[in-house]
DNA sequence: AAGACACAATTACAGTTGTAATAGTTTGAT
DNA sequence: ATCAAACTATTACAACTGTAATTGTGTCTT
C-alpha cells in the first residue's frame, strides 16, 4: 500500500465508480458517472490514465478495449483523505471535528440512533482498552 | 461572503493562525507556525500574498510593516471545506461519514459523553423540527 | 544625503489538475 | 490487403501549488 498516491477531486469520481464495481471499461465508467458530470470522453480517459500512472488503477485487456480495476483500497484512501482533512481543517482534533459536524448536520432519527449505538459500544470497548484515568 | 475562495493546504496553515489571533505581522505568522513547518520566510510571504489576492486576508499598515487579518470567516471556510470533503469522499452522506469516523477514531470518555450529549439534544430538537415519519 | 536594513512586490519554475484535441494502433468488415 | 471504427497514448495548455530567489522601496543610522 506504499504511501497512497494523492487522488485529486476528479480522480475520486473515477475511483468511487471502480470501487463499487469492477472491472469496468472506460465506456462503462463514463456511463456510471453522475448525470450532472459533463466531462468529455477524452477527459475521463485522461483521468483514467493518470490513475494508472499513479498505480491506483490496473487494467486487463478484454477484446478490443481495456477493463480497469482498483489497485488501492477504498478504505485506505478514505482513511488517508480523512486524515488529511482532519489535520488541515481541525488540526487533527477528531472530537472537535465530530461535534462540529454533528451540530451542523441534519440527521435522521435512524442515523442518530445508529450513532448512539456506536458510541455506546465504543464506551465499553474503550474502557477495556485503556482503563480510565 | 461571495462563494469562498479556494484555500490550499499550505494556505490553511496561515489562515488558522490568523483566525486564532489577529492582526499579525508576517513575522509573527512565521513564528506561530507549527514547529515542524520548515518554510522559508519568502515562502510564507508568498502564501500571504496569494491569500490577499484571493481576498482571504486584508492588511493594515503598522509602522514599517503590514499587519494581516482575515477577511473570510473560519466558520464559513470550515463549512465549505467539510462539504467538499463530504462530497468527494462520501458522496455527501454525512451519516455514513460519521459512523465511519466514529469507528476509526480513538476518543476519550469525555469526548464520547460530549457527543452523546449532542446527539440527545439533536434528537429532541429534530423531533420538533420534522415530526418523525 | 548615502548606505544599509527590513519589508513588500515581482518573478521563477516545476509539478498537479482540469479540460481536452490530436495522433497512433488494433481489429472487424469488405 | 485496405479502410474505417474504436480504442489507447501522446501532447497541449492554462490555472493553481509548493517552494523560493530576486528586485524594489521606505526608513533608520551615521
Amino acid at each position: 500500500m506504499e504511501s497512497m498516491p494523492k487522488i485529486s477531486e476528479s480522480e475520486w469520481e473515477i475511483m468511487k465508480i471502480v470501487w463499487k464495481e469492477n472491472p469496468l471499461t472506460a465506456e462503462q465508467i463514463v456511463q456510471y458517472l453522475p448525470a450532472d458530470t459533463d466531462w468529455s470522453d477524452q477527459t475521463v480517459r485522461t483521468f483514467i490514465n493518470r490513475l494508472m500512472k499513479k498505480k491506483a488503477l490496473g487494467y486487463q485487456k478484454s477484446g478490443r478495449s481495456y477493463q480497469y480495476y482498483p489497485l488501492i483500497s477504498e478504505k485506505e484512501c478514505v482513511r488517508a483523505e480523512s486524515k488529511s482533512f482532519l489535520n488541515r481543517v481541525f488540526n487533527g482534533a477528531a472530537g472537535l471535528m465530530m461535534t462540529n459536524f454533528l451540530e451542523e448536520t441534519q440527521l435522521s432519527d435512524k442515523e442518530i440512533e445508529r450513532l448512539q449505538q456506536i458510541l455506546m459500544e465504543k464506551q465499553s470497548q474503550d474502557s477495556k482498552d485503556s482503563p480510565q484515568s
